[in-house]
DNA sequence: GATGAATGAGTGTTCATTCAT
DNA sequence: TATGAATGAACACTCATTCAT
């Protein structure tokens, strides 16, 4: 990568990380590009020389962000095998980013159709996982013999639930910790035999 | 009612009817007042005339419908104490307008503080009322002793996960029709002992 | 007048008293005919019944109040021939109804030229009756050889002039109270020998 | 100045001077933005590009002009001590652009108060110059003694009241012309001994 | 004579996108 | 590559006036 590239890059990485600020604070739908140039720093049409459109923006940064969170996912569920451990980790890792999360929830339905699947496709890897750990477990007869997709939407679509109305749920701190153990007893209540 | 008033009301419920079509199409938030005018067949102004600004005609939109809603479930759910047969009989009155609750469970998270309280105050007739049946139950024994608010959670927090990517799930169609059986299967799994 | 004839007239009365309330409060120019109706207590098209346009509510508004005026100051000016006298009893009649001497001072720029016009020329009685005063004054060798008609502007330009930015002047309290007497010590400047 | 922003500053001054000229044919206040954009040849939205809102535009607008006025008024005024000389130079100046001027005395009284301020402040300024010059004649015996900001204020007004009216004084040419001889008789007769 | 529902042109302001510099 | 001035369609909301009841 020569010095030009580089430098196009950094911009590129300054604009990403101010629309994640933004994100994070009042969601993308509701802010004006031009607050994100302002905030990274950098021209409003400069935005639009890194990013054909709005749309796009938004796609590569959830892109990056699920990216990580997906590598993040990956290194403290994999080691393990019982389920209420990964749910623990799951919870952990969203309740560390959850501004980010609680957006994304109330966000999603809004995105177009490419994105939104782009989403889930990401988030299937996640459920992926889950189903092999509950599908082994069954197979060892440690858990019921349920409906394992849709006891995993059951789980998703709570969380998901609890994020997008985050602000009904607490004034402050985290939605995720205070419900924490309860999703987790509910969860294993499902699966139990 | 004189033909004055009578004619207010139609107009009125022109206005209603139209914004309901539109809301089930698009959803509110992302049309023109002055769309929502076009459509009834009444002058943009006129919109005005029967509700100060936008957010009243929502609140008055979603009240009715809310408030019809609320009717049909008394309805079915009061007369029995199974709660199978109440959870099904839900699911079919959202069924009948899963439209609406589509709409409604993805703009919910976009709404006024003020609005959005309203809604789920609603709702927490619907929940006392599954609370109340799950209690008894439990207090003869036939259901775990489990958490009753996070179980309604998962399941009121799950449908709504349903509804508000209900374009993700099916193409067309019912997304409750077609997770119904499954909805119902893990819910039991929840609370049965 | 017939009962008909008077029940209209005691509604274009009661148009005409809401109108003066408004007039005094915020101005006629920033008053929607229809806040007028509903503090008149009659239907929004009933104003337009009994006049034509907002136009003419303002100048028959005007007409009957500047009468009044016209009244009351004949009253206390007629009776006496000393200048000082009568611009004290035609500062206190002002007084009385400062609020309305004080929008018309800021709004008179704006009317049609019809209705301007209308004004100017109810004033120039006043001016009239002034200057025969202040003439014969000279004749009499009490004033100064002095331009009658300029004067009076000085004069009734800064008492307009006072009524207009009674909001700068003074928070609260009379502003013709406030230069009562150096309005009448400049004056009597002018005229003196 | 690069040619970037010698264009902007070229945009900005041709909606400065296309809200001038607004201003001078009938006042801002009754004037759409998007008139004024029209008239400068710019897009709509342009506007709001160079000023936040349209009050902000008035102030700019006004700030420029009465800059200007300052500045002339203070290189005709400051070289003499003779009051009737400084008042001919003012009434000159103002002669000069009586169109802005009359409308400003129009519509002053309709500015919010923070503008308003701005701009009676400014006057202050012009105003003090003649309290000095009539202070120190006072001290010298050559004129009576008088209160000056009173007798001041008979001046200011009585031009502002013309000003404000001149539609009602003249069809065509200058109002203050008119006037101008008797303004100065009048006022020189207040503060004669 | 009185009503008040309906009208529709008009208002100030926002914002994703373009393109000359 | 980066800039930022310019665009113009879109938005929610206002109000003097009309006219069927």
């Amino acid at each position: 990568m020569n010095k030009r590239q580089t430098q196009k890059q950094f911009t590129r990485d300054k604009i990403i990380a101010a629309a994640k600020m933004v994100f994070i604070e009042k969601g993308i739908i509701n802010t004006a590009t031009s607050k994100i140039a302002e905030m990274a720093g950098v021209a409003h049409g400069t935005l639009f020389l890194h990013f054909p459109n709005k749309d796009s923006l938004v796609i590569e940064l959830l892109d990056v962000e699920l990216a990580k969170f997906d590598e993040n996912i990956k290194q403290v569920i994999l080691g393990t095998d019982d389920i209420k451990n990964i749910l623990e980790q799951y919870l952990n890792v969203i309740q560390a980013e959850e501004g980010f999360f609680s957006t994304l929830a109330r966000e999603l339905p809004h995105y177009k159709d490419e994105l939104r699947r782009k989403i889930l496709f990401r988030e299937s890897f996640i459920r992926e996982h889950f189903h092999q750990v509950i599908e082994k477990g069954i197979e060892q007869d440690r858990y019921a013999k349920i409906n394992i997709p849709c006891a995993l939407t059951f789980l998703f679509g709570t969380i998901n639930y609890y994020l997008s109305l985050k602000k009904s749920f607490v004034q402050e701190g985290s939605i995720i910790n205070k419900f924490h153990d309860q999703i987790i007893d509910i969860f294993m209540k499902i699966i139990q035999k």
